[in-house]
Parts: structure tokens; C-alpha cells; sequence
RNA sequence: UGGGGUGUAGCCAAGCGGUAAGGCAGCGGGUUUUGAUCCCGCCAUUCGUAGGUUCGAAUCCUACCACCCCAGCCA
């Protein structure tokens, strides 16, 4: 096998495409995503979408961004607004390729008159019970229905008024007329246009009747000329009808639709209808909260959006149901973020320290790396003073074996600073540690000299108490402690899963100075704690608020080691 | 009891008749002023099961098993 032939690794979707692309059957790939504006994207979507635009931007093809806007009655222009901007900030474009199925509501009409001419298409009258009562059921094939037999003229002058708006909601729906037997439920006389007397947010009242999913997505591929329309698995019954429709009409074009898997996360949801009622009950902050599986909730939360095309490859395309665990993400997170992400330092739960042998009143600034890795991000200097903060975490009375933070006459490395040693530990009345006498070595600054350099086993964080900021942190973990909250396992509703653990707000956390006036939208990495993100919506310089993006990988914890 | 799909490691996933990639997780070791990063090494004698074809099968055939989707005038 050559290297030029070799499409080994690359899923079946880039895989037929390559091969239609060598073959000449399309000299350019066309992809399409086509949410309904009828809520929030989320995670499963940022993978449909990083399919359809990445498999066009890799292989020179173009990606429309369309809005299936079929269905007055369930979706808004707040929708379309946000789905644009989501997809945008996921970091794909469509250059003037925005459009939506309402564009195309005359062409629609159109095609549908001409199946009505070529005898493929009926007004039927039963109304929707009767329908479904002829449908027949999964194992019964269905009935004509009573209407099947209109002649064109009749079903022309009867469609005509349906446009014309002489009939009220439910009257009368146009079918496809295909096989009442077919096997296939899909085929056994599909609605194509259904009667909607409701104002459509674009159309306005423009149109009274509305095309049904199957007819509209189908005519709309065929007109954008869609080369491969990919689609999630529910879908693959319809590919049948998908082919009738373009059978029936003779567009240039041939679309093809292929299905892939949706994406499942583990511990998360991502059905519309369960998220709205999260926020409905107040349950969760609003479509954006950190906590949310919603591109926005994601964008807040502080995940880049490099990080989420990152996911979308690792996970793979399949036509395979699966269930992808919160690792791989937030492996994708940190990947990201420990590349790109300024280093700084910032107390969680502050134990004062007072250095006994600090020079009282005076103070002085250490200069630090902004990235150990990366020096063109440049440093910052941090004040240091009698006074600091440490985590509470980094000290304990009687530790365990291996534990090398900060114990009763034990030393100890402040990171970017000297090493301090542990001479006395003062409680309050109830016997709780509230601040630690220590002593620091001048020798042991960092960044001059050999004594510099003496090793101790721990280096800790720490923050000057003269100089902190005073901020908010909010620490977040998974929404749902179950890795299926969607499953209804024992009859339990998916809400009695959450996570009640899912928020921890800090509000008493001391920040190195620098921190304060990180716009609305940063994210650093608060070291040895993990990667946080000044909070887009309610941070403010005089009070920051961060969230937690995720934390350092730590192996100390995992190992069962809990607390300090 | 109809139709359409899917089964490769704990979780994903390559594989396309020539002897099981890679990632995540995990485990061991090295470097480290972040218990981070980084670096090394380990982690499927076996591909849902049972037969069959073949010199050779995860790949082809047959049967069986398990799981998912479909009966909106939603998408």
C-alpha cells in the first residue's frame, strides 16, 4: 500500500469522500449543518458540526451553516442568534453560506405541486388519530387511506387552498403517496406539508402551510447541491424516503445521506427537553451556567473552543453507539490549556503564615515565569511580605507517610520564593490551626545562587496577605454523580441524579494581585490546583470571580490520599 | 412476530484475507522549585458466540446471542 492511496485511520465518512473525490464523482465537497433553532447547541452538536465543517476545510469543500426552520411554532430568532454565534466561536465559518429552509419555502411549495402533477402526492382529510390509526403498526403493514385516491386536479385545488389558508390547523396534510405495506414505516405515506397558522419568525405570515423535516432537508441539500449529507443514526430509516424524494424531482444535484453515531457523555445529558427543565426548576443557573453540556455553559465554564475540535477528532466518527467518558475531554482541556494557559498563584482556603524572621513592615517583589515552557509569554513580579496565605491543604499536624508539603518543623519550598520552615502552630480556642509561626532562609531565594537551589521535598503556593485580592472562586464537578442519568434506571427521573456536590463556591479565596484585572474570559492556571477562567458574566475588577475549569491531573489524590 | 443498525481492552478507536495502530484511563520508572507538564516502559495469543471456507480469518460464509433505532400533522 502506498502512502498517496492509504486511507487507513481516517473514518468512513472521510473515507467515502476521498474516494468520491478520486473517482470524480463530485469535484467538490458540499457539507451542511442544519440545526433547529429551537434551543441551545450543545456537546453533541459541537461534534456534528466539527464533522461537517472540518471534513469540508480538509479536503478544500465548502459548509453551509443552515437553519432548519421548518416548524413556526417551536423556534425563535433568540435560537438562530445563538446558534450562529456558537458555531462561530467553536471557531468555524460559512462565508455568505447562512441560510435557512425558509428560504426555500417557495421552491418547497413548487416541488410540492409538481409531485401533486406526477400523481405522487395527496391531500388526505383524515385527521392526525385517524392517520396514525391507518399507519398499521410495526409488525401490521397500514391502509389507504380513504383520500389516496383524489385525482390531481382535486388534490391541486385542494393543496392550493391549504396555501391559501381556507382551512384551519389539522384539516388536511399533504402525503407523499408511496406504500401503505412498505415495511418501513417512514414509507408508508409520509406527511409532507402540514397546515400552521402561526407567524414563522422569518416568513412572518407569509405561509400557512410548512414543509415536514423529511421533504424540507431533503429539497434543501438538493438545492444547496450537498454532496454528502451526515446525519445521526435515528435517521437512517428515513435515507429510504431522503432517495424517493430525490427520486421524484430531477435537481442536478444527488445528495447522499450517511449516519453516524451521536455522541453520548458520560455523567452529562444533553436532550433539549431535560436541560430546559434543569433551568426551568432553577436547578442549574441558565443555559450558559458552567455546569451545562450547552456550547455556552462550555464557553463560560472556560474549555477552549480548540479544545472541544480537539475532542471531537479523539472521539472519532462511527456508526457505533458509545458512551465517551468526561476523561477524554477533559484531557482535551488540559492539553490545550497547559500549552497556552499564564501560570499564577491563588489561595482556595487560606491558613495565614507569618515569618518570624521576616523583617516587619518591609516588603519586596520576586520576579516568576508566566509559563515554564513557554518564556515569550514573560514574567510577572510577585510581592512577598511577612504575611502570606497558604493552602490549607499544604499543612498537616500528623501526616501520613509520603505527604512532603508543610508539617511541625518541617520545611518547605513557596514556590518562586524561599524555603520556610514550620516552628509553631497557633490554634483558636476550639483548638482549630489558624495561623502558623515559621522562619524562611534569605539563602534560599529562588533564582540566585547555589544555596538557592537546596532541595526540600515539597513546593507549595502561597500568596503575600499584603498585597492579595480578595476573590470568588467557584469550583465545579460533574452535573450528574450516575454515568447514564438518562436512563431511567429503576423508573428514577434523571433530576434525582444530580450531582449535589456539582457547585462549591469559595468566597473567601486571596489571589496574587495580578489576577484582578484578568478580563472577563481568561483563563490561567492557578498552579498546583488546576485551570481557572475569570467568570465572562459576573467578574469584576474590584471583584473577581473565577471558575474552575478543571483541575491539575493529581496523581497525590488519586492515590487515595484525601484533604492535605 | 415487521424493518433498519451495531458488537475489537475499563472507555473510545484503527483494521478492508498475510498474523491486533493510536488515544483516554490505569500501572511502573526518570526529570522537575506545580504531587502538573515532559520522557521512558507495561497494559487484547485475541476481535459477541458456535461452526464453516482458506496454507492463512477480526476481516469471507452460515447459524445463534446481545444491544440500539423506527408506529409526530417534531427534527
Amino acid at each position: 500500500m502506498n502512502d498517496t492511496t492509504d486511507t487507513g485511520g481516517r473514518d468512513f465518512i472521510r473515507q467515502i469522500i476521498a474516494d468520491d473525490l478520486a473517482s470524480g464523482r463530485h469535484a467538490r465537497v458540499v457539507t451542511r449543518f442544519p440545526p433547529e433553532p429551537n434551543g441551545y447547541l450543545h456537546v453533541g452538536h459541537a461534534k456534528s458540526i466539527c464533522l461537517n465543517f472540518g471534513v469540508a476545510a480538509e479536503f478544500g469543500g465548502r459548509c453551509y451553516l443552515r437553519l432548519d426552520d421548518t416548524n413556526p411554532v417551536k423556534e425563535e430568532q433568540e435560537y438562530v442568534d445563538a446558534i450562529v454565534e456558537g458555531v462561530r466561536w467553536l471557531g468555524h465559518d460559512w462565508d455568505d453560506r447562512l441560510t435557512h429552509a425558509s428560504d426555500y419555502f417557495q421552491q418547497l411549495h413548487d416541488c410540492a405541486v409538481r409531485l401533486i402533477r406526477d400523481g405522487k402526492a395527496y391531500v388526505d382529510s383524515l385527521s392526525a388519530d385517524e392517520i396514525r390509526e391507518y399507519r398499521g403498526t410495526l409488525t401490521a403493514p397500514g391502509r389507504d387511506s380513504p383520500w389516496r385516491k383524489r385525482s390531481v386536479d382535486e388534490n391541486l385545488e385542494l393543496f392550493e387552498r391549504m396555501r391559501r389558508g381556507d382551512f384551519p390547523d389539522g384539516a388536511h396534510v399533504l402525503r407523499a403517496k408511496i406504500d401503505m405495506a412498505s415495511p418501513n414505516i417512514n414509507l408508508r405515506d409520509p406527511t409532507l406539508y402540514r397546515i400552521r397558522k402561526a407567524a414563522h419568525q422569518r416568513t412572518g405570515t407569509a405561509w400557512c402551510i410548512y414543509p415536514m423535516y423529511d421533504f424540507a432537508h431533503t429539497v434543501s441539500d438538493a438545492i444547496e447541491g450537498i454532496t454528502h449529507s451526515l446525519c445521526t443514526l435515528e435517521f437512517e430509516d428515513h435515507r429510504p424516503l431522503y432517495e424517493w424524494i430525490l427520486d421524484q424531482l430531477d435537481f442536478p444535484a444527488r445528495p447522499r445521506q450517511y449516519e453516524f453515531s451521536r455522541l453520548n457523555l458520560a455523567y452529562t445529558i444533553t436532550s433539549k427537553r431535560k436541560l430546559a427543565e434543569l433551568i426551568e426548576r432553577g436547578l442549574v443557573g441558565g443555559w450558559d451556567d458552567p455546569r451545562m453540556p450547552t456550547l455556552f455553559g462550555m464557553r463560560r465554564r472556560g474549555y477552549p473552543p480548540a479544545a472541544l475540535r480537539d475532542f471531537a477528532s479523539r472521539v472519532g466518527v462511527t456508526r457505533k453507539e458509545h458512551l465517551i467518558g468526561m476523561d477524554v475531554l477533559e484531557s482535551c482541556v488540559r492539553d490545550e490549556l497547559n500549552r497556552t494557559a499564564p501560570r499564577a498563584m491563588a489561595v482556595l482556603d487560606p491558613l495565614k503564615v507569618v515569618l518570624t524572621n521576616y523583617p516587619a513592615g518591609s516588603t519586596e517583589t520576586l520576579p516568576a515565569a508566566r509559563h515554564p515552557d513557554d518564556a515569550s509569554l514573560g514574567s510577572r513580579d510577585l510581592p512577598f511580605g511577612r504575611e502570606l496565605w497558604i493552602e490549607r491543604d499544604d499543612f498537616m499536624e500528623d501526616p501520613p507517610k509520603k505527604y512532603f508539603r508543610l508539617r511541625p518543623a518541617g520545611e518547605v519550598r513557596l514556590r518562586n520564593a524561599y524555603i520556610i520552615r514550620c516552628e509553631d502552630v497557633v490554634r483558636d480556642s476550639t483548638g482549630r490551626v489558624v495561623e502558623l509561626r515559621c522562619s524562611f532562609d534569605p539563602e534560599t531565594r529562588s533564582g540566585t545562587g547555589a544555596q538557592a537551589d537546596r532541595k526540600v521535598k515539597g513546593t507549595i503556593h502561597w500568596v503575600a496577605a499584603h498585597a492579595a485580592c480578595r476573590a470568588e472562586v467557584r469550583l465545579y464537578d460533574r452535573l450528574f454523580s450516575v454515568e447514564r442519568p438518562d436512563a431511567d434506571a429503576d423508573g428514577r427521573d434523571f433530576k434525582s441524579f444530580l450531582n449535589p456536590a456539582s457547585l462549591d463556591t469559595r468566597r473567601d479565596c486571596q489571589l496574587e494581585p495580578g489576577l484582578a484585572a484578568l478580563p472577563p474570559g481568561t483563563a490561567v492556571q492557578f498552579e498546583r490546583l488546576g485551570y481557572f477562567v475569570a467568570d465572562r458574566v459576573d467578574t469584576r475588577p474590584d471583584r473577581p470571580v473565577f471558575n474552575r475549569i478543571v483541575t491539575l491531573r493529581d496523581t497525590w489524590a488519586r492515590a487515595g490520599n484525601t484533604g492535605g
